[in-house]
This record gives C-alpha cells, sequence and structure tokens, in this order.
DNA sequence: GACGAAATATACCGATCGGTATAGAAAGCG
DNA sequence: CGCTTTCTATACCGATCGGTATATTTCGTC
C-alpha cells in the first residue's frame, strides 16, 4: 500500500521531471522542486540525497521499461527491417507515454560531456546504445554487407529514431506505428522514391525510376 | 589594427565558448569566464552587457559562416544528390573547424525549450533550418514525389549530419568529404545493400556505405 | 601637454545556489 | 502506554550566482 511518504517521494520525482524537461538540470533549484512538491528541503535530501540523486533516482526507476521494450523488440525478428521497426515503435510508445522524460533523456543526449547531469545520464544512454548495437552486430553476422559497422549503424539508425521524436515532442508530428516503420524503411532504403523492395512487384523491371541514364 | 580592447573582446568571447561548450551554458559562471580571460567582471560587461550577450555575440560572430557556406552549397546543384552532399559537407568543414562552437550548438539544439541559452539559439536554428527546407522545397518541385515533405526531409537529413558530426566531436569518427557524400547516399538510398540505381552497373563486393565517387 | 572618451579594476549588491544541524511530529510496535 | 524509527520543518551555513556603482587607468586627438 501506499504510505504518506511514498506519495512524497514520487511527487518530488514527478515536478522534478517536469522542471528539469522544461528549464534543464542546471537551471532549476532544490528549492524549486521542494516548492512545486510541497515540501521543504530536508525532506527531498532526506528521500534522495542530494540534487544528482533525485536525477539518478528519476532514470533508474522509470528508464527501466524502455530498456526492456527494446530488449524484447530486438530479440523477436529474424529480419532487420522488421527488428528496426519494432525497436523504432516501441521507442516511440515510450517516448509518447513519458514525454517528459524522453524530453530530458534526449537533451541530455547531446549535453555538454562535463556536465552533471550528462554524466548521470550517461550510464543509461550506453546501455540503450548497445541494444542498438548488438542488433546490427547481429545483422551484420548474417548480412557480410553490414557487418564492421555496427556502432555507425546504430548510431545514425538512433539518429534518425530520437530526431523524430524531438519534432514530435515539438508537436511538429505525432508518433504513430506507421511513422516508426516508414522510420525503419526510410533507415534502410532512404527517402528517394524508389520501388519497395518489400510491397508487391509493381511491373517495373529494368527501368530506373528518375535517373536519365 | 588590433587594439587592446580588441584583444581583451576576442579572448573573452574564446574562453566563454571553450567553458560554454565543455560545461554548458548554465554550468558555468561569469566570474569563472573572466577569469579564464584573465579579466574582471566590469570588463565583460562593459563589452557585452551580460551573459547571455556573451552568448549572442558569440553565435552572431561566428555561425555567420555556418549560413553563408550552406546559402553557397546549396545554390550550385541541380541534382538533390550533389546538393545534398555538398551540404553535408559544408557543414562537416565547418563542424570541423570551429569544434567547440558546434559543439554548444549541437547541444543547444536540443536543450531544454525554457532554457535561456535555447532562446538565443533559437534564431540561429531556425535560419539553418530553413536553408536546408528550402533545398527538399525545390526538390519537391522538381520531383513530385518528395513533395510536401520539405520540413521531415530537412529534419531527418539535418538529424543524419548532425549525428554525424557529434560521433566526430567525440572522437568516434573523423569528418570527411568523403563520409559527407556517404551521409547524402545514405540518406537517399539507405544503408541496406542494393545496387546503386545511380551508379553504372557493376558487380557490387560487400561494400555497401562506400559509394562515394 | 590637456582633455574627453573608452577601458579596466576595487569593492560591493541582493538573491539564490546546494546542502545541513537540530528538533519536533508521525507512525509502527511491544 | 512507551519506545524506536521514519519522516518532515525551522532556521541556518558558506559559496556562488548575475550584475553594478564608483573610481582609476589608458589612449587617441587636439
Amino acid at each position: 500500500m501506499a504510505a504518506p511518504s511514498d506519495v512524497t517521494r514520487a511527487e518530488l520525482l514527478e515536478r522534478a521531471l517536469d522542471l528539469f524537461a522544461a528549464y534543464g538540470y542546471d537551471g532549476v533549484g532544490v528549492q524549486q522542486i521542494c516548492v512545486a512538491a510541497g515540501v521543504t528541503k530536508p525532506t527531498l535530501y532526506h528521500h534522495y540525497g542530494s540534487k544528482r540523486g533525485l536525477l539518478e533516482a528519476l532514470m533508474r526507476t522509470r528508464l527501466g521499461a524502455l530498456h526492456d521494450a527494446l530488449a524484447a523488440a530486438s530479440a523477436r525478428h529474424a529480419d532487420l527491417s522488421g527488428e528496426l521497426a519494432a525497436i523504432a515503435e516501441a521507442t516511440f510508445a515510450y517516448a509518447a507515454a513519458e514525454r517528459s522524460l524522453y524530453r530530458l533523456y534526449l537533451t541530455l543526449w547531446f549535453a555538454p560531456v562535463r556536465s552533471e547531469a550528462f554524466e548521470v545520464a550517461r550510464d543509461f544512454h550506453e546501455r540503450h546504445f548497445a541494444t542498438i548495437e548488438q542488433v546490427f552486430r547481429a545483422a551484420g553476422e548474417r548480412d557480410p554487407a553490414l557487418a564492421g559497422q555496427a556502432r555507425a549503424l546504430a548510431a545514425a539508425f538512433l539518429g534518425l529514431v530520437n530526431n523524430h521524436i524531438g519534432l514530435a515532442l515539438n508537436n511538429y508530428a505525432a508518433l504513430s506505428p506507421k511513422l516508426a516503420r516508414q522510420t525503419a524503411h526510410v533507415f534502410l532504403y532512404g527517402v528517394a522514391p524508389r520501388p519497395d523492395p518489400a510491397a508487391p512487384p509493381r511491373r517495373r523491371r529494368g527501368k530506373t525510376l528518375r535517373n536519365g541514364t
């Protein structure tokens, strides 16, 4: 059951998350968080020890779901296309469900290397990246053409996915399973208009689309 | 000629840039910048008015070269592939020449929306984005299959380019004209090993990402 | 050399920073 | 009840925050 202190703890996390996501870790003071949560500073320090500890607890308790979803999505498909689509979809779903947290997570991805917040997030980012990299390492074993580039491929794919999420968080787009599939497709086959190899053949034989050769 | 005060101004900008890039705008105090530059606070405030003014001056005086290079790169090509390659190459060259500034610029791209530093950088980002978007709008007029997606395409391409730069700034890769061409190619045709429709037919031997020409 | 403007320093402002010593209130338990 | 443990508040710490009033130096120009 939820003891009152549990409510306090959760409230502190929630308010800290919203403030961090909006103003940045360095842009928010502990006092500000306490006021938003309706408690005083010793309470915060009793539960989380420090401002840094608060951020750590935030990520530890809520990013597990993302990593689990990614691990599940990357374990079920034999073909790279479906695997990437599933990963993109799982990431999109998580980001849509945890908008503030993912916004914070994204800002920290590119945060200054020596900043405290970046240091805290580094482990989570590395675990995230390693999961995706593993997908491409496995793909490299199946397809020699992709071998040896797992890091670069993972970075590019993750960049593409996070880019879409960044746009969606600013309401330039909506995250949907369809967009996830498109994202994976664009990554594999590009944005140039070409016949989709996964679609039913459209009687296009030997003719290229739009180059005047 | 360089008056002593010009040296002071330049030194302040340079030291502020290094500190901002490493620790983040909010993570650096004006006092810290002054010590690094060997001056005292009234000097900084005499020349730049405020901490924010310092950041604005930094971007105003040094991002013009990037925007000029992008405008030049996007005005010379008729085909999208060459245009994108030129843009990527110009961006890579700028980032390589201005590592600290581009690092700062990148962190601010994804910075929390309500942070002061993000507000300062917003105009520059929007101008940058508009330049790229214009390229895809023009491409959409030439190729109906690309019409109406200029925003999304620009965002994806910019994400891909910046992703490579981010990796390079952390020494995971080196920025080269060849990588720029690869980046444009990946964006258009994806990473999947498939024959390149724009290239003369040839026997593929597993080299996928390397196609630069 | 006189003089006014530009540039720099000394010393200080109130506010806020992250963090804490101490003690009272609440809750579980015999 | 009494005792212990957990939780929370009052009040405070030194340090640093961004910024400034004032005085002094430097410098180009006449």
